[in-house]
DNA sequence: TCTATAAGTAAGTGTCTACTTACTTAGTAT
DNA sequence: ATACTAAGTAAGTAGACACTTACTTATAGA
């Protein structure tokens, strides 16, 4: 019978270990952390970690690669993008999944910054399956409607690079370097302008009937500032 | 007289120090790097850098202060988006400084991040000068803009975060993710794009003056796609 | 109930770490 | 030359590090 079990089956254990460990990895990083610490974590003592992972790196590739398989959010990105809704709806949706997702749990982020500066061999992988696939499947959404005539013709891969930038970036500032000691930003308010910056940035201009160069509406004249729309042409002062 | 100088000052030794220990906390982090390895790159013994500072902790702090201190981009910044020119021109000549020196010069960026990640309590400062100091004066021009009724009225400081999101991110991507094994772009390509797309984003849309909802887009409205021009200059066909 | 086996540990090993102590040597003013 | 001072070092120390070895104990199946 299984009563309170004092001990854990060998597959538990490794289980047990790899969460701990992952926590403090992307708390402290490879090097940061030690052995010991790991174990006293998860309640044991540091040669039980040694029989699961034959050493302090095996276990932190192990890591690694929990996180690399579980869980590919490129799927889930990819049903958002063919779920249907105007482009605002669907991009402020998956701008706020981002941002709610790496507000609550920053292990992923932390763990790719963390093997991405101590160049750990995985990282690429590691890049490739995380960060790729996000604006790999964006790009293709891009490309899609740009050859729809909807949005300009831009690269796509810079244009989804673009966004995502704009989204984990600002996300990276206010959660890793505490940039929400000073002000603080609703989820919505954030992808909202974020999104409508990029959205108005990639449509066509309104179709404009024939008027060349008559276009240059003066809407009211108090004299200087007029910088019109087209950014070619923006006449800042004289 | 001052011949081939085996000695240092005390002044020189401990620039030199302070050069030496940028370089390896930049590439290998605080945890990673060993005051042995220090003094070895700097040709002394370990007892000579514990003379010049009194732990290894202060010496960091003297790197991060130095790069604190030393070449603020605020100033080079604010000159930049007064000097006159288009909008276009200047956001430009601003991405491509941004992407060009991160390109040449990774310590700054990895410092920063690695001293994020560490949490050290200068991070905060770090980041308050380096970072905050961007965006603090790109939001002031875009307010003005804004003032002016070029732009759209959105928050200044998020769209700064914005704009430096894209060029930052695109950076850390191709620089520290290796995203630069897969593609490459031109300096002029990525800054001249993404200008593109958040100038036009920030842009009133040209005739009506209020209607800031015109991201209404369906997506199956393919209806008007004529084949575009390239995305800078739309006034110059008939 | 007995036993095979898997789960778990106490107490190490050599090496590396930040930092110290006691000493030597180069440059310079008198 | 002499003596003083600042630059520099050889040889440590105690503790932390990743990892090992030899041992103990829980538990399921016969």
């Amino acid at each position: 019978m299984t009563t309170a079990q004092l001990r854990f089956t060998a597959a538990g254990r490794r289980e047990q270990i790899l969460s701990v460990a992952t926590r403090l990895f992307a708390r402290q990083g490879f090097q940061g952390t030690t052995t010991k610490q790991i174990a006293e974590h998860a309640g044991v003592t540091e040669a039980l970690i040694f029989r699961h992972f034959p050493s302090k790196e095996s276990l932190y590739w192990a890591v690694i690669q929990g996180k690399i398989t579980g869980a590919s959010p490129r799927d889930r990105m990819r049903e958002r993008l063919n779920a249907g809704g105007t482009d605002a709806e669907t991009l402020a949706g998956l701008a706020a999944e981002i941002l709610e997702r790496r507000s609550k749990d920053q292990t992923l982020s932390r763990l790719l910054l963390y093997s991405a500066l101590e160049n750990h061999r995985l990282s690429q992988r590691f890049f490739r399956n995380h960060i790729a696939g996000y604006y790999d499947v964006l790009a293709e959404y891009i490309r899609r409607r740009v050859g729809e005539g909807t949005f300009r013709e831009v690269d796509p891969l810079l244009a989804a690079r673009g966004f995502l930038g704009m989204v984990i970036y600002h996300s990276w500032v206010q959660e890793l370097f505490g940039g929400k000691r000073f002000q603080e930003f609703s989820v919505e308010q954030v992808s909202k302008t974020l999104v409508d910056i990029w959205l108005q940035g990639m449509l066509q201009p309104p179709q404009r009937p024939k008027t060349v160069s008559g276009l240059r509406t003066r809407r009211s004249n108090d004299g200087n500032h007029r910088a019109t729309q087209e950014h070619g042409s923006v006449t800042q002062n004289s």
